[in-house]
DNA sequence: TATGAATGAGAGTTCATTCAT
DNA sequence: GATGAATGAACTCTCATTCAT
């Protein structure tokens, strides 16, 4: 039962009989920390649990048990668990969207750009599964996160979209935004699959991962460039 | 609280009283139906529910409710609420495939093959919105069905990386195994995701959304029968 | 799941999914027994479900799929689970007390009149651990059955204590009925123990064990014969 | 269904409209109290319902309602039912093992400790017949508390069969260990049943049972002293 | 600031028992 | 006579959330 001890340096033990921990405070640095780190704790904390056990599967009890701080202080601090839970979204994807950002910067050459950006993202994910995990996995299937979500998907989607649009504007022609959106939120959608499964499996190279969503992605927007388009057979 | 009374037919209501409920078989006919068909009953508002509130948010009890007979027949005909949830899982994908292979006989050119398969999907799709969200979005989430979603991902994979071999064949060209998979992969993850958001939009048309994804998958293969591939640049 | 599949030569078949099983009558002989037959049946089944699984543990539907018969039937002909288990009360019962006093012939000396019943009793418990387990073990902490199974007691308590009686009038000596009974109470005690422990050790000697519950009862007795008490000492 | 208003000075009470039941602290003092307190209200009260209702027929809503609190607090503190249980066992058996030896010291003569073990054993089931119902009649039943129980008798078994082995050493003699214990083991279920019949008449006189039961018992480990045994007849 | 103590509300699950065929 | 279908009623257990100290 002493399953989830806090493996974090956060120092507070469990000893236990019933469910109610008989809690105690041990090491002797238990300092009362400034509210901006607590925070951060508990984030590090709930990120943890929530991508470990699922959004329902997480109770509040445990998170605050991991953080080393009793379940009242995260309630001051993050509120309810939906918004505890909105709050990991947010730090998260500010996070990856940065890491992405610095990587694709706006001035390279189309192709470089995407390159750049999906290595980052690829890599941002590999390094963080756990985050990963919450964010998306989590968000999507549960409606009140779902705008959150999908106001993060639509960032992604309007930045591919840009490339694509930019690159065709350097190939002197133009595509109607509706389908540049879909072409870039299906492009989107397989570089979220290869991202899942890529979290599943530790082992997998991200780099390598990024390689094959390049292919991919560059490819196919590659007939875009050029104009090439399929149209359904007349019945 | 009275917010799910039965909308399908089945009848049975819950009357209220003060802050307390009792549940009232009404209508002439409550007839005693052979399992089978209360099974499919059952299956029909589990879909619903679960759809609805997702696989926490729905209760066995409204589950039951919606399919006008009491918990205990649930509990007796389809089990636990998890036993239940991958029935309706079962019974879905199911249909799903056999939707699918339905539509894109084997003995068809390629192209027509993936037109006619993504034409079959988003067409169910499109028509089971509910059975799709059960089907996939609740499922991802959820580490108990990610085994089951696995393997009918897996095997849509299987069918898709299959086309473009028999393509690339035809080309007199062939490609490793595991390019083919991860390519394929991305497809598949690609027209999930354009899934996800047809489900999301009723207003949305299936049949276009078909050929968007036709239009991405397509041409993206195409690169692919060409031979041409695209690699990281040396740093 | 299928743990509990009849297995005394009655005929039905139970496939499982969910928990009402879909049951199947096997075999070309599955007749419309006469009652009294089918009432026998489902004592069987039910003595021996009740010793498996306890008073509480046990089910009406497991009892009727190991009798091979319908939940109906068995509150037909045997009435609620109560009355089911003071019915296999009472035949157990009924069956020892014939086994006891079959062997125990009221025209015997007193010391083999008691070897004979004790020998008797243990040869039963060890015959028929079930039957034992369910008659008092599991009576013993319902109070619903306690007036059952007191009054068995009771009849067990009046035979061992007319042994004494009988034996201290053939010595000239008279005791108290109370006391009488109190010593009685006590051996019937033991020797509950002994079987209860009988009950648990398969491999026990229903015979060695009767010797040994003899040495401590006759010996125990013999003093009382003597005329030899035990006063508390002066405080 | 009023039937269990806490009667223990606890302050929670259930109010009924109709058929439904809504729960109030009432009375001035409610205060939080310290958790070791509370657990031993809780053990209180579960020893009570306990034995009043039996293992099964208690319902932690009762437990909970009689000690003044609300039902997860007894979860917190002292686990599941099972769990619950065992508690109130190992409480009750510790108290009385402590309540007897510290009567039968272990430099007394023989007799005197037995009689000193009987009186404080009879003397305390006679003031706790509540734990003592739970003791035993309950924990026999129950599989789950067999062992717990089994362990306890030994206990018991054990103090008697090294009284009785010291006792033989001092006459010069000596039994085979089994021996001893199975006689050990038929003293000391003669005590249990005396001890439940004390349980059930609240009348009843301790010190006299004990009596009783002291001769019974020093009677017939006399004879053992005397080396006098018992055989079956030669068939 | 920080926490132990406390609870309302509800979910899943099971069972004895009975209709209706 | 026999059974599949059906349900009311509990019961255990958990969790997010909040006082009172």
């Amino acid at each position: 039962m002493g399953k989830h001890l806090s493996d974090n340096g956060y120092s507070r033990v469990t000893l236990r009989m019933g469910r109610y921990a008989r809690k105690v405070s041990t090491g002797p640095a238990f300092k009362r920390l400034p509210r901006a780190v607590r925070e951060q704790q508990m984030l590090d904390s709930a990120v943890r649990v929530f991508s470990r056990r699922g959004y329902h599967g997480a109770s509040m009890d445990e998170i605050a048990e991991v953080a080393g701080i009793s379940k009242p202080m995260v309630y001051a601090y993050l509120g309810t668990k939906e918004e505890l839970f909105v709050a990991c979204l947010h730090r998260e994807s500010t996070r990856m969207m940065e890491a992405i950002a610095g990587a694709a910067a706006p001035d390279l050459p189309a192709d470089e750009r995407l390159w750049r950006g999906l290595r980052a993202f690829f890599g941002f994910v590999g390094a963080h599964r756990d985050g990963w995990a919450v964010l998306y996995r989590q968000a999507r299937a549960e409606q009140p996160f779902a705008r959150e979500l999908t106001a993060m998907r639509a960032r992604l989607v309007e930045v591919v979209a840009g490339m694509l649009d930019h690159a065709l504007r350097a190939e002197g022609r133009e595509v109607a935004g509706t389908e540049l959106e879909v072409v870039a939120y299906a492009l989107v959608g397989a570089s979220e699959s290869l991202a899942d499964w890529l979290a599943d499996h530790p082992e997998a190279d991200p780099e390598k991962t990024a390689t094959r969503m390049m292919n991919v992605a560059w490819l196919g927007a590659a007939q875009l460039l050029l104009g090439i388009t399929w149209h359904p057979p007349e019945p």
